[in-house]
DNA sequence: CGAGAACGCGCG
DNA sequence: AAAGCGCGCGTTCTCG
């Protein structure tokens, strides 16, 4: 039984070319929603089912399989502007077919208003046309010769929902909005491009790494299994077990030094938990089986997360190639996600165990090519300094070493960048300046570092006075939230909605995490152009990869020199394009090299 | 049996 | 109020 609310618009379903013809030249060079049904993933594996199209004068359902098909006339979809929801999907099934048409995606438009994160159609809707939207037909046969009722139904409320949410959306939105939204939405096709392009995984070279974890991991097994037995804890990953049985054989005063989980209150077994409590009984094999459950623990999480399930990715790819997700604005500041497999997340170079561990080497460029990878250096504080004004702050990024004066305070000397121990100090003072960026407390400060609360309250009091305005800039950022009933503007015209009474740590780091992303956006957008430019001159030259604040590309041997200029034009022209009169000095590095974690360090 | 909470940890 | 921001994902365990 077809549920149809007595108001509901009717639909047509479109069978014929002349049909179809007739219902585009309707449209012109207008604005439309549109939604595909297919009977597959991709449009390697499958075809276009339907297309459904609704704005205010037109309102269909167009079935290619009656009319022969959707691939010979996916251009005559290029002269309108399509409205969809999650566009990245329709617009591959139109390049599959050779097309280009605009597509703007109407989650965009949501994110570029109230901030991103990842929802469905049936979610949006729900927030935008307070409408309960039935699903249960979408994963339905599309395949099937003839579609009932309910399934051409309820493929057509998509469209005509898309439409009705576009129409809310752009009620509500003013010319800063659509900025944010053309940078969100502007990036597709470049994300289309690294999403197909991948990474090669050099899989031999990988599983040797893997089998290395794997032995390490056995010999930690075995010798915390002299001290801890099968009855005593079944199940070392357990978390939930080790903690009873640590309750058990504990005496009282280590037990109440020992770190709790938030919600359970169980002994907590984050490494560096184990290793603190482990200094607490130093010198006892206690010491020695606590370190190696937390090595263990090390090694567990490399096997589970790097290991075999990247291998088998590559393995299933025809071209042995890992292929991630980049979701555009899946963050609440609209910075990226990426997934299945997080390719944001693999390690970095690192000591490990006594040898220099690269996971990172893994990924290689094919026979022939180089990989050539730039990333903004300390985007975040810089970012900081021009959005507060703060010209010490910036200052000191472009001409000095934010680090090094923030060190010379704690150590109380002026610091040598050559020597070691002055590093040290630096690579802590760098954690405190984070986390001021982040908007760490004394309390929080103090418990990170191992410091006393005065000398934390010590560090945060240099901070703040030498870089006033950037510190206070999340007073001001807190007071916009308080004045608009939770909202603040952001760098790029968008607006966020914080919640009523935002933390003053959601207001140091949002609007900077944010205009850190609209920089990036900016570089991707673009990067994509001249990418495709060059390729149009004979180069050889691909999109692979995003992380936040880098951009990677695949390029034949003898493009890769125009490719990193090319790269820092593109980073440098996205800066400008967001901060248009900030200084450019030191603002890029990378370089190129055969792997992701061979990038020789060029001069750009 | 599956969904979701909790924990923990990799990245920027 | 939420205790330093933002993610995705693997494992264990509980709940229905």
């Amino acid at each position: 039984m077809i549920q149809y609310d007595t108001n509901e618009r009717q639909f047509e379903v479109i069978t014929t070319l002349d049909g179809l013809e007739d219902l585009l030249d309707k449209i012109g060079d207008g604005v439309a929603a549109l939604d595909f049904e297919t009977t597959s993933f991709t449009p390697q594996t499958g075809e276009v089912r339907l297309a459904q199209v609704c704005n205010k004068d037109v309102y269909a359902v167009i079935d290619f399989f009656a009319i022969g098909g959707f691939a010979s006339v996916a251009k005559w979809f290029e002269d309108a502007a399509w409205i969809v929801f999650h566009a990245g999907f329709e617009l591959r099934w139109f390049q599959y077919a050779g097309a280009n048409p605009t597509c703007w995606d109407v989650g965009h438009l949501r994110r570029a208003i109230e901030g991103g994160g990842h929802f469905t159609l049936k979610k949006l809707v729900g927030w935008e046309l307070g409408i309960e939207m039935s699903k249960e037909q979408q994963a339905s046969n599309w395949s099937a010769p003839e579609l009932s009722d309910e399934q051409l139904l309820y493929a057509a409320r998509d469209a005509l929902y898309t439409w009705d949410a576009w129409e809310k959306l752009k009620k509500r939105s003013d010319a800063g909005h659509m900025r944010a939204f053309n940078l969100l939405d502007g990036m597709l096709t470049a994300v289309i491009e690294m999403e197909e392009t991948g990474l090669v995984l050099d899989r031999s070279v990988h599983q040797d790494l893997v089998d290395k974890w794997e032995l390490l991991a056995v010999d930690r097994e075995a010798e915390v299994r002299k001290m801890i037995t099968e009855d005593e804890v079944a199940n070392l990953n357990s978390g939930k077990q080790l903690s009873d049985f640590f309750s058990k054989i504990m005496p009282d005063h280590i037990l109440e030094a020992w770190p709790r989980t938030e919600k359970t209150g169980a002994l907590s077994t984050a490494n560096d938990d184990l290793k603190q409590v482990g200094a607490l009984v130093h010198g006892t094999p206690l010491q020695d089986t606590l370190i190696l459950l937390s090595e263990r623990s090390t090694l567990q999480k490399y096997i589970s997360s790097f290991g075999t399930g990247l291998i088998t990715r590559a393995t299933m790819d025809p071209n042995r190639r890992v292929h991630a997700r980049y979701n555009i604005a899946a963050a609440i500041t609209c910075r990226f996600s990426s997934s299945a497999p997080n390719l944001q997340q693999i390690p970095r170079d690192r000591d490990f165990f006594g040898e220099r561990l690269s996971v990172r080497r893994s990924f290689i460029a094919p026979e022939g090519k180089q990989l050539v990878s730039l990333d903004y250096s300390g985007i975040e504080l810089r970012v900081l300094a021009l959005l507060s004004g703060d010209e010490q702050l910036l200052d000191d990024m472009i001409n000095g070493d934010v680090h090094l004066e923030v060190g010379s305070h704690m150590a109380g000397r002026k610091l040598d960048k050559k020597i070691t121990a002055d590093k040290e100090i630096r690579q802590s003072a760098k954690g405190v300046s984070f986390g001021i960026v982040y908007g760490i407390t004394a309390l929080g400060l103090s418990a990170a570092m191992k410091r006393s609360y005065e000398e934390a309250q010590s560090y945060i009091d240099f901070w703040a006075s030498r870089y006033s305005k950037a510190f206070a800039f999340r007073d001001a950022v807190q007071t916009e939230a308080f004045d608009t009933g939770g909202y603040i503007r952001v760098i790029d015209g968008g607006t966020i909605w914080m919640g009523k009474r935002p933390s003053i740590t959601k207001c140091a780091n949002y609007p900077v995490q944010r205009a850190a992303l609209s920089i990036m956006a900016s570089a991707i957008i673009r990067h994509h152009e001249t990418v495709v430019d060059l390729r149009s001159h004979g180069r050889d030259i691909r999109m692979a990869s995003t992380i936040h604040d880098a951009l990677i590309d695949e390029v034949a041997q003898a493009d890769a020199q125009a490719a990193l200029l090319a790269m820092k034009a593109d980073m440098v022209g996205g800066y400008k394009d967001i901060f248009p009169h900030a200084p450019t000095d030191r603002l890029v590095e990378g370089g190129i090299g055969p792997n992701w974690g061979q990038l020789e360090d060029v001069e750009v």
